[in-house]
DNA sequence: CGGTTTTATGCTGAAAAAAGCATATTGTAG
DNA sequence: CTACAATATGCTTTTTTCAGCATAAAACCG
């Protein structure tokens, strides 16, 4: 399922969701990237200020990958951002 | 047209694209986005190693979108078929 | 060709993110 | 409720990226 992701909050729902999908604690994520617990922690509370290779690692480890697209009026807004 | 981006060098290609169809120099762009021109020539040739902040700052200035995908498992309806 | 714009490269110092560790908070079974 | 697992927060040190400036190397155009 395709995510849109236009913010940190946006990006770090989608990899929260896709490792949740996938039964994975946040600790058995970082080891596959190569990263750390507390760091995918904040990943995914969207927080901002996060390095480009770790979104990577993180794509990586989940079997995600990213799509660039031309902006679209057609907003499918994600349940996260409403509130 | 979408731009699947898994490594540095695909997303530098596909701003460096949305730039040009938009007539832009990378200093113009630099400065809608708030970077440096020197910034946005390091991203654009592919280097390792930004900050996803420079990135969302670019695609808001370019009007781009970064979806997320799943790469395997679930079908991908519309691209399969055609090669 | 020469001159101008654009893009790429190389420094330094300042700012920011990640590692690493500790610990608090929350969630979840039993 | 209790105990354990999972997640979030805080701190210091190390590592990395960015700004800022200079300049080299292309690309463009008369």
């Amino acid at each position: 399922m395709a995510h849109i992701a236009r913010s940190s909050r946006q990006l770090g729902a989608a990899i929260q969701r896709a490792r949740k999908q996938k039964g994975m604690s946040q600790t058995e994520l970082a080891g596959l990237a190569g990263l750390r617990q507390e760091l995918v922690s904040k990943i995914e509370t969207g927080q901002e200020g996060t390095r480009l290779s770790s979104i990577y690692a993180l794509f990586a480890a989940l079997d995600l990958e990213m799509v660039i697209d031309q902006r679209s009026g057609k907003s499918a807004p994600d349940i996260e951002d409403i509130f």
